[in-house]
DNA sequence: CTACAACCTCTAGCGACTAGAGGTTCAAGC
DNA sequence: GCTTGAACCTCTAGTCGCTAGAGGTTGTAG
């Protein structure tokens, strides 16, 4: 019934660091110990952990991961806030999407104006020694 | 001639203590000082810090920008190098986009597809335990 | 000459892990 | 029952690119 941290890792495909980081910053409740003290984990931790996750391959943070956890804990009470942090979220994505396409569009552009000539004549290094690209945070 | 490092970051828009970070790291040299030890930059350190400013803003990492400002250093040699940064980095830039655009994808088929009920019949909680996507690294 | 903004160094913190040291426990084979 | 060694344990420190703060010094305007 009982699992070890390592057949959690290789169930979930979360390493196991993570696993006791995800315990230290409080995402999973620590968990029953052996008298060796070592950890031994239930169903519901792997079930858990997939959630933990799903949400981090779908870019949310920690602190996101932590409320949605909350939410789902408590089913009877209405989605508005699962529905409000995953558009906030789907927000911060297209943003950076439209950043990463403006990065995109001039590095393509510096690509194809340099002639691979000698580093005199480079408009790669001419283009980054004339600013005026916008901030990446 | 030489200005202290307020100016230089007024004149380049790189806040002050990004400045000492960058002269930690090796990206702009140790400046001149005054008698009391403060910072005096000439014109070179001025075009250097938005030489680096812009390569940030495209996205270049610290280490790449060390490098392109070193082949700038040598006009008489071939540009390949910087060519082949620019394009490793636009393959990541590509790369990221694309894996951008998957989470974007699923988020929004996520909220399309929440009723707003109560938790319990929540999709978005409900596909979060479900785990499918991919890795965000 | 005084006031005070701007400068200085140094350390620590962010987020989300990852790596390593140095020591202990579990489980399988004999 | 005993040995081996893989897996476990805790703790600290490192990653990246800054940012914030403490506590002290210098430059310059009035």
């Amino acid at each position: 019934m009982d699992v070890s941290i390592g057949e959690l890792s290789r169930q979930t495909g979360v390493k196991v660091p993570t696993i006791r980081y995800y315990e230290q910053v409080g995402l999973l409740p620590a968990p029953v110990r052996t008298e060796g003290k070592q950890r031994r984990y239930g169903p519901g931790d792997i079930m858990r952990l997939n959630f933990i996750k799903h949400g981090r391959e779908l870019g949310f943070e920690v602190n996101d991961i932590r409320e949605l956890l909350a939410l789902s804990a408590q089913p009877e009470r209405p989605c508005e806030n699962a529905d409000r942090i995953t558009r906030r979220h789907l927000t911060a994505v297209d943003q950076r999407i439209a950043q990463l396409a403006a990065l995109q569009a001039e590095l393509t552009r510096m690509l194809g104006s340099c002639s691979g000539g000698c580093v005199a004549d480079c408009q790669i290094l001419e283009s980054l020694s004339t600013p005026t690209g916008e901030k990446v945070p």
